[in-house]
DNA sequence: CGAAAAATAGACCAACAAGTCTATATTAAC
DNA sequence: GTTAATATAGACTTGTTGGTCTATTTTTCG
């Protein structure tokens, strides 16, 4: 079906318009005219789309989302090892492509709305389950249960913090800082961990191939 | 003066009532008349005071913020030694009276609008740089300058991180829980460390008694 | 006390934004 | 090729909101 497929083509297309106005002009002055306006198409023709706002902000936040979950994806496919997936996670959030400032304006805009849409909570707790579950998976293989436990909401917590850093800052945090301190981060945690250094190269590597 | 008096008075209590409402509609939903409303005022009387709804705003920043930073202070001026002072911003930021959901809603929802707005970001930089030299100066006396800095990005970091977990989860993030994951960081970063363990007893002390 | 200054509020206005109604193209279906 | 369905958009409506104008009350102070 043609329809279905512009249908789709569509809403996606909206999806990241909206996203890339939340970006610029942040969620509380994000209309949807605005939004019709950088997809150089009618506000009309938005909402028939999305039928509302809200609809329209929660494809912005999918879409967001998608952009990051595409590049941890790519990597974890291609990881063998508990430590490659634990890199495939920590190196997709720092990616260069994703570590933008105006990015973790947007996704922070979003995420400051979750406690106030519920449809925005449940699409955040999939999100949030979803990294959750890659880094404790990965974890359980590395170290007994209620470390990995622990250590995988530290780490997802530590990455949100160095997101939000990017997004509030002034003069915005550079991603070898981030990593910098990522890495510190892993270090302290797991000492004298070859397997953990081996992998972190081998991913930087695939990274760097698949995500120029 | 008397008037000046009241004067400061009305805008502190007003930039509480407009945190207040931020807590329960968030930022995009808050309009000046539900902060007059909240407050028991006028909508021109608010206005009288702040001249225009973005200066309420950044108010209700700075009242969100006191919060915080008095109970950071009380501690501090009670500590002696270089851990203690740590200790007084980690305690602090997990404060049973303040690691609270609906805080956490507001504290979100203004930091999201940082980006937007340059008075916004002013203040932010003040907060996070007084947090920020709080933690490097008690630990340039625990270990290297290097590490120093390192360790103070990536622990206020990870307190940001813990306060976005806390606005965003459905099922809120637990005060010991994060006490938890931060003593595994403090744990993993100062592994076998006397002083430390004993002036986080000490300082947990006086929290209580201060706080209780 | 009495005038000036400050505090407070009701009525109003102009801007704007979400969503609808209606109309016109464009595509699909027989 | 004609008809039905879909895509797109312009005009309009209705509600909301930030902010102003004006008026009234309260306080200050000589």
């Amino acid at each position: 079906m043609k329809s279905k497929r512009l249908k789709s083509l569509r809403r996606n297309e909206y999806s990241q318009a909206a996203f890339e106005t939340v970006c610029i002009y942040g969620f509380s002055s994000t209309t949807v005219d605005l939004v019709a306006k950088h997809a150089g198409a009618s506000k009309t023709n938005v909402l028939h789309y999305f039928g509302n706002k809200t609809s329209l902000l929660e494809g912005a936040l999918r879409y967001g989302n998608s952009v990051l979950v595409d590049e941890v994806r790519a990597l974890m496919i291609r990881s063998k090892t508990p430590w490659e997936r634990v890199y495939s996670v920590l190196l997709a959030n720092f990616s260069a492509k994703t570590f933008d400032p105006k990015l973790a304006h947007a996704w922070l805009s979003l995420c400051a709305e979750v406690p106030y849409h519920s449809n925005f909570q449940r699409i955040q707790t999939v999100i949030h389950s979803r990294m959750h579950s890659n880094l404790l998976h990965a974890l359980r293989q590395i170290t007994d249960e209620k470390r990995a436990e622990v250590t995988a909401a530290l780490i997802s917590a530590t990455i949100d913090g160095l997101w939000l850093r990017l997004a509030v800052q002034a003069e915005p945090l550079k991603v070898e800082t981030a990593l910098g301190q990522i890495e510190e981060l892993m270090n302290s945690l797991f000492p004298n961990d070859e397997n953990r250094v081996l992998a972190k190269r081998k991913m930087a590597e695939i990274q760097k191939i698949l995500f120029p």
